[in-house]
DNA sequence: GGGAGCTACCTTACAACGTAAGGTAGCCCT
DNA sequence: AGGGCTACCTTACGTTGTAAGGTAGCTCCC
């Protein structure tokens, strides 16, 4: 007698498949084989896929809510967002599907509400306006949810990513590469430290933009 | 008796119906239907389904590389690259299946990474460090297309994307939107002052951070 | 000038997907 | 005892990408 199917049971199912082997693996059949259950069974705990994929984006960002909450502690809004962000972030690296999911989303979950509302809070509670406070939020992006767009990702890991093929025609690409790379920490092109040089320039901009806005602070 | 199907008349067919109905709405039978052809001929001019969004992906980057050579000027790399952007995210309004399309492909079209070479070339023609490129490039993020992660997309249009019902659930968020939404200028939150607000945020952060690796200049 | 061979297209077919429709076994409640 | 509800299953359909193989018409060469 295995145990009962209840949503959470199959959205937890669905997280583990797309940890294993992608978001696309997650199929109603593939989603009902893991569960014992024939696909059709699902329909009684979910809408449909849609209302699936609704439902694994809502755990996730459960996950990033607790991750934040656990990293929270004492300070100004800098340094609490500076925590936040990266603690969402490593939420993501263990859910490397999570931003192609939340892109793919056409409603934004509840849950990025309620995130997002937090951060708010946090910005007009350290005395930003609610200017700067929806400006910060776009100039954020999606880094509350621990990830950037990354258009350049150089095929991942480390080397040059094949790129020495057509160095010839990416000179100024290439070079960027060579002068770095002998530089490099882990790899050539380090994304932690990319994600918190981006997150400081930004938090920086935005405290003088703060300042400039009220010059007595 | 019908025009030759080439390579391009496909590809520009695909962007056609993604224009018009989505990019979802582009399958290989619908795509030869446009053409006048059974879906399987498409198979003699591109491998595969995923050759396709490969294709149109680098049809869509084609674009952006023109536009931004029309939009580009004499001038330093700030206000050049500032241009450029710009004209990257009127294309991208163009074809708001773009950052989906990009976001979607595996690997970095060819087009991309020329585009970041011309980046990196205007950059480090002005002085500043390999360094120093290589951390704005990761900064801009998808901005050099044109467009930026928004996870935060309050349902499109004005008003207050059905908030108020839940208002409560979201106090500081609702706070926002009611300080902001007075003052809108187009709708209560206009993309495009926020895309140029984040825009100068990174590029005065860039500037920053380059006096301060170089002092003298 | 007539077959060889290539190109460009079509036909058929299949597996996998999401899901509509309806069936059934077991439980609860009165 | 029996009506009804819940949770599951069975079957089936339309749509997707595409593998396999067929065919008409052109070019080329001896």
């Amino acid at each position: 007698m295995r145990k009962a199917l209840t949503r959470d049971r199959v959205l937890l199912a669905a997280v583990g498949i797309a940890d294993r082997d992608g978001l696309p693996a997650v199929t109603m059949r593939r989603l009902g084989a893991e569960l014992g259950v024939e696909a059709m069974s699902l329909y009684h705990h979910l809408r449909g896929k849609d209302a699936l994929l609704d439902g694994v984006a809502e755990t996730l960002i459960g996950e990033v809510l607790t991750a934040v909450a656990a990293a929270d502690g004492p300070g100004g809004w800098r340094v609490r967002l500076r925590a936040w962000f990266l603690a969402a972030r490593e939420v993501m690296l263990r859910h490397r599907w999570g931003p192609g999911l939340l892109n793919s989303r056409a409603t934004v979950p509840f849950g990025v509400l309620r995130h997002y509302d937090a951060i708010i809070g946090v910005m007009v509670g350290d005395g930003l306006s609610y200017r700067i406070a929806h400006r910060a939020l776009h100039a954020f992006g999606s880094m509350p949810l621990g990830f950037v767009q990354e258009a350049f990702s150089p095929s991942g890991d480390g080397g040059d990513g094949g790129m020495s093929a057509v160095a010839d025609r990416l000179p100024h690409l290439a070079a960027m590469v060579a002068s770095e790379a002998h530089e490099a920490e882990l790899g050539w092109c380090d994304s932690q430290v990319e994600f918190e040089f981006t997150l400081d320039l930004l938090l920086d901009g935005l405290d003088r933009a703060r300042r400039s806005e009220d010059p007595l602070v």
